[in-house]
DNA sequence: TTGTGTGAATCCCTTCACAGCG
DNA sequence: CGCTGTGAAGGGATTCACACAA
């Protein structure tokens, strides 16, 4: 039997994506609320893009919609968790258990999405055997042994500039495929590796921007 | 006397502020270690982009470099502050004071980068009152009046879906020109106000996507 | 000779407009 | 008639290639 995965020979763009989960996002509500069925337009107030886009995006990996009608919310919901990888779970691995960690850890959304943590790690001694939740926080010298052991896929690093590409190294060569990168700085790894990069200054420094170029200051 | 800071008609996409960032990054890198001097070659290496594209992203703003030779670092690293906006010092509040909120309130390098957080908001009667380094949590009933006060330009909002659209109206409404959002919701305001969004989820996503989609998971 | 600054060419994403199906 | 799906057009960003300055 053939892949039932809706996979693409043509590259995808960020923006697309980011856009998927959007329309995913307001697939939800519409769901928790009532409506069987969304149009385009509905989609695209709803993700702040067109219709237009709405409907291209959606292309690229076939005909969800009925002409006339729109799209069914379930349905397309389905497709939508498909197309992102988000209808499975994930293992993914902790490393950093300072404060941002713990704040990751203890996010809500992680768990309920299919994103299950089976492992945290930490430099410091004296939070070494530290139990959060159901994971007990292990040295950093486990990560090879336990990626591999518990099939780690991805992988979030909360560390220090200064660990962060040795850690992520490591992960890698124990076949973790994918990394969320809280570190401010560009990991250097295989390109069949993906790294996602959160950088909070980044993103200041883009609201300084846009805020200065705007005019709101002057001299 | 004239504007000193390099202000541009031309619309700058987001994909280049962010290079931006990541050169002045560099930059400081640079400065750390030696060199006077750096080419766009280098640049772009470290940036992970193209010589070309470096050159192209700063000619928007003016003629920083030398022919023949390259950029001065300390000259450019300083033209970059001024485009950014971050010569100055930025005053941000925090709204929300739980784990993102306290991850990111203790987070080292936003005092060192000047932005200077004179307010954190939290609706929790338990926590206001409560004293974080320099200032004391209020009641988020307080938003107007101490973002007009004192004079709050940016806010963090690290607080529920359900709570992020109020927030922010108000926020704004006491003047707050940009809004760093960590709420899974896109906030509606004012086009004159901007927002960056942080949403975890969505780099999750876009991480399952890429791995599901480069053939990691067959069948 | 080296490496910047920049028009021109290219590539890719978004928008348009409409054919076609329900 | 309503709304999707999609080739074609349009617009923007990246890359190329080279004149030119040090």
């Amino acid at each position: 039997m053939r892949s039932i995965r809706p996979s693409v020979s043509r590259r995808i763009p960020e923006s697309t994506v980011r856009r998927l989960s959007h329309y995913l996002r307001s697939l939800e509500e519409l769901a928790r609320e009532e409506g069987l069925t969304v149009s385009s337009e509905e989609l695209a107030k709803r993700g702040q893009t067109t219709a237009a886009q709405v409907r291209k995006d959606l292309s690229h990996f076939g005909s969800f919609g009925k002409r006339g009608l729109g799209y069914q919310v379930d349905g397309l919901g389905r497709r939508l968790r498909q197309i992102l990888g988000v209808d499975r779970t994930w293992r993914i691995a902790l490393i950093g258990a300072g404060r941002i960690g713990s704040a990751l850890f203890a996010y809500p959304d992680f768990q309920s999405r299919g994103y299950d943590c089976v492992a945290v790690f930490d430099a410091d001694p004296e939070k070494i055997g530290l139990r959060w939740g159901d994971v007990i926080i292990q040295s950093s010298d486990a990560i090879e042994e336990t990626v591999r052991a518990e099939a780690v896929e991805l992988v979030i690093l909360a560390v220090p500039a200064s660990a962060a590409q040795d850690l992520a190294e490591r992960s890698v060569a124990a076949g973790a495929k994918g990394i969320l990168n809280f570190a401010p700085i560009r990991l250097r790894l295989p390109k069949d590796v993906h790294v996602e990069d959160v950088s909070l200054v980044m993103e200041l420094e883009a609201l300084s921007f846009a805020i200065t170029q705007s005019g709101g200051v002057p001299e």
